[in-house]
DNA sequence: CTATACTTTAACCATTCGGTTAAACCGGAT
DNA sequence: ATCCGGTTTAACCGAATGGTTAAAGTATAG
């Protein structure tokens, strides 16, 4: 009785989710995802009629997950010392373990407009108020050096994000391959939040 | 007699280049391509025999303009301060007038091993060694927080590039398209200097 | 038993796309 | 006049690919 969801369509999105992350969605070949599912073609169009559908399932799913409850946590009532901390280190725990989910979300929204609506669509609503007044009451204190909350989060996630999306570019001109990587990521988290914190004093 | 290079061919590469940047190696159509040229399919191919071979010439270009000029002020002679906020101006200058072109490298060097070769290639050896003599001195004289040249870069760069290339998201996001996104990126080449010399203090 | 949903196999269609070919055209250099 | 490289036109090829279809097998629930 469709107890969980069905298994072979769990098996397909897997798959899906796996190959346009490895392929993007022009590279993607529905043959491989097939066969990736353990599954055939024929099979594949019985549960998701295109390959467009098929992506937009994907592209939705993988857009949700790709700031995992910072917002809860940016918007709370801990300092923001606190909070800083707690979002650098959920964020790159996470992104330790879907390393390559953000450089596919930014990538099809670079080819086509309309995955922005997607993506929007997918997000909670992002209530920043809290924030923006902690940094507003710091700055009026003379705490922090005066910076717009905009500034404050592409600075926050620019620094998490960017090792991972240019991953293969940093192995290649700064030698961090593989385990060299992880070393890496692991001695940022230590840094990370100290180094940032740090840019906003006065 | 061959004066400048060939008019057609560069009209080609001028064309390849905006299409491969726009629409990756797989989205890339031959028959675009030639329309952009104002030429035709049958010419293209007189000219560059395949594909690949197309966008291997365009891949090398690009790759070899992505960090145009860092590598000398980098280890150059200035003192620190000064090195970051040009390097940070020059950059943030060029990602003005080629806002894409990083996204595409990087894009294609995540889906591409073999690409990596052609971009350390297309590189001129990075020497970093006066910058890391300068960062070791300012460490042991208790005026800089420890931190390895690797880090003191991938911080710098990712400050600078990730706005680029996660423009579209941070559009969605927050609200920055076009006009305010060009204020964003002004108002980000003013503070960011000090926020990256600020994070570094002890 | 039988209806129904799931699954396989295998062939097939239409389109797209990279690439080729052949013929003719054109302009400038010799 | 002729030669030649660049250029166009237009047709064509072959492979890959998204998608469809028909027929048959399997399982399970009623």
């Amino acid at each position: 009785m469709e107890e969980e969801e069905n298994d072979t369509q769990r098996k397909i999105l897997d798959a899906a989710q796996s190959v346009f992350v490895r392929s993007g969605f022009h590279g993607a070949r529905m043959e491989e995802i097939a066969r990736e599912a353990g599954i055939n073609k024929a099979l594949l169009h019985y549960y998701f009629r295109t390959k467009e559908h098929l992506f937009q399932m994907i592209f939705a799913s993988v857009a949700r997950r790709m700031f995992p409850r910072l917002s809860g946590i940016l918007n709370g009532e801990d300092e923001i010392e606190e909070k800083v901390e707690q979002v650098m280190a959920t964020y790159m725990d996470f992104l330790e373990r879907h390393p390559n989910l953000p450089g596919f979300v930014i990538n099809e929204m670079n080819r086509r407009e309309e995955r922005l609506q997607q993506f929007v669509g997918s997000l909670g609503p992002l209530r920043l108020d809290r924030l923006t007044a902690q940094i507003e009451a710091r700055v009026a204190a003379g705490t922090m050096r005066p910076v717009t909350t905009e500034m404050f989060m592409v600075n926050l996630v620019s620094l998490c994000l960017f090792p991972f999306i240019a991953r293969p570019m940093l192995g290649a001109i700064l030698g961090l391959k593989d385990e060299r990587f992880d070393e890496f990521i692991e001695q940022r988290k230590r840094e990370l939040p100290a180094f940032f914190l740090n840019g906003l004093r006065p």
